[in-house]
DNA sequence: TGCTGAACACGAAACGTTACGCAAAATACG
DNA sequence: CGTATTTTGCGTAACGTTTCGTGTTCAGCA
């Protein structure tokens, strides 16, 4: 492999000149610009990024790090940002960590210690002091996706879940629901607060506040999902429509539902905040709130290339991104 | 951040012992081990990365290269791959390709410049002189998952299709079933020739061979097995169980009976080869062949890491992960 | 003509680690 | 007891790049 000192003997210059050329960083003549280029093009020179990294002190890699990489989610989410940091000439380190913040606090020091450029992280926002540890952990550039953690030290790019909550909310509204059921998440889960609050301040001032006993709180699994909706619809006053916050619930309940021989929509209406579904060709098609991922992955690594090298100027932000109601054949007026 | 030599100074040895101490490669009396550790707990010294990077030449990175990492597949394999990359050490760069075998070799020659420790490739397998075109482009060590392609160069790690296709042939045999449909996705894959192959021998053997008007070729898209699937059942004399290849055709497939009212199981049987399927609670289930990622994932982190260091001995060989029949709701006996 | 400053090129010194060759001490052996 | 042999530690030299300070040239200007 021909190092950058082979290039500058075959130019007759210093490797100081090659290094400039190639980088820009420092003014050459145009005569020996091109006796560089000649030289790089005889030798098939590409400089090593190895030796780049150590000189720099920093690589051109991006890490990314979500909770469940095989989540439809987060694998769309992952392919995005590839593309978008590929595009830019960054590489991208994935992690995966099920939801367990310790694991999830090794890969971020791992990450950093291997000097990524940046992180791209969906945090687990898990656990007491979550935010703090979490805080003290990120010491590079980073950028938080769909949770919002200590927002005041990071960018984050997030749903609009205030829209979503009244897309969601009008929508059941209009299709002459009253008695509507509601799946919280995790308690603590931005997400999961912002969606709730918004639906339940519409549904309020719609003057039909949602009740006690059709609001479940703290569902976050697939089993939980599935036990509650049993629960919920075992009452003597059922609920007509149901609302879920995420993949893992809407997964849940349909189960949990096509257990006790229920039908959707016929029996109830289920609409979910999570644009999750099966392909085509099978039914029913959940009616949901779908996001742009592409969009999303372009926000936050635009987002993130600005904090690199630059000294971080600017105060963080919060990105929101609009998403959008996708009607599917799992809802129907009441 | 402290460097090898301040510990080297604290610890009142040369720099070479602390190193020697840390790796292990060479010999280091009790004594200054003790005062080595002592020193780098002290320090709370980390070896650099980048400096061992550039010294030894390489990294401990492998890249995981797919066509799609959305798809459910791949997004399992990659993170059952990283954790299985991460339990020994090594972080994962990933890729992704839409099957476009251009960004694959660039995608490999990046990585390799980037001087991983080895690859782990789903091969598109795509195009004119595929087989050299790739094998002159991997220049480290890799192991080849789900295609065979240039099986006397690489490790591969892929379904036991010929199993796979006798029990999908058993079974619908079993099941009494004479007029089978066979949705052959692109010549030249290798998963799609053996599949192929597998089941119309057993058919044979069984005295009922696949008929030229129910078998199709070269269905590799969603919207071709849309169309192929409405062509297939428009014929005078239409087939009682339908056999597709992969993910996307299955969900072509099912979209396009679903577009002519027709009904699964109760019209035609569906039955794939690939292990996908959306969540519970949807239906129908479909009867396919599931495999384990975490198994594949693990074979083929072993053999690779097992090939990096060494000096390449031994001659690459075909690992075959032996997949599992999941009967669902999707077929039934005639 | 002499002075100033910009523009350009270069040599040498890092960045932090590991490998190689050698020396010194310790052990073994005849 | 002297020589052969191991054991163990160190100095030095890389790995391939970028950066910093220095030096040279040359145009502009009084």
């Amino acid at each position: 492999m021909a190092t950058i000192r082979d290039v500058a003997r075959l130019a007759n210059v210093s490797p100081t000149t090659v290094s400039a050329t190639l980088s820009g960083k420092a003014p050459v003549s145009e005569e020996l610009k091109k006796r560089v280029w000649d030289a790089v093009e005889k030798a098939n020179y590409r400089p090593d990024p190895l030796a780049q990294n150590l000189r720099r002190g920093s690589t051109t890699t991006v890490g990314f790090i979500a909770p469940d990489i095989a989540t439809p989610w987060a694998s769309h989410l992952a392919k995005a940002v590839q593309k978008s940091l590929a595009d830019r000439g960054y590489n991208m380190l994935l992690a995966s960590n099920e939801d367990d913040p310790e694991r999830e606090l090794r890969d971020i020091a791992l990450m950093i210690n291997h000097r990524v450029a940046g992180l791209i992280i969906a945090p687990t926002s898990l656990g007491e002091g979550y935010a703090s540890a979490f805080a003290k952990a990120v010491t590079c550039p980073a950028v938080l996706v769909d949770r919002v953690v200590a927002p005041d030290k990071f960018d984050i790019v997030a749903d609009d879940n205030d829209l979503g909550g009244t897309l969601v909310a009008d929508y059941l509204i209009r299709l002459g629901h009253k008695d509507i059921a509601f799946l919280v998440g995790r308690p603590g889960i931005s997400a999961s607060c912002e969606r709730f609050e918004a639906v339940r301040k519409i549904l309020a001032e719609a003057g039909q506040p949602l009740t006690d006993p059709f609001v479940r709180h703290s569902i976050h699994t697939v089993e939980g999902a599935y036990t509650a909706v049993q629960e919920l619809m075992a009452q003597p006053q059922r609920p007509t429509a149901l609302i879920c916050i995420s993949n893992l619930q809407v997964q849940g309940a349909m189960a949990g539902l096509m257990n006790m021989g229920m039908r959707v929509p016929d029996d109830v209406s289920v609409i979910c905040f999570d644009g999750f579904n099966p392909p085509e060709g099978w039914s029913p098609l959940i009616t949901c709130l779908v996001q742009d991922t592409v969009l999303l992955s372009n926000a936050a690594v635009d987002k993130l290339i600005g904090r690199i090298g630059k000294d971080d100027l600017g105060s963080p932000a919060i990105t929101r991104v609009r998403p959008k109601l996708r009607v599917g054949t799992s809802s129907k007026s009441i």
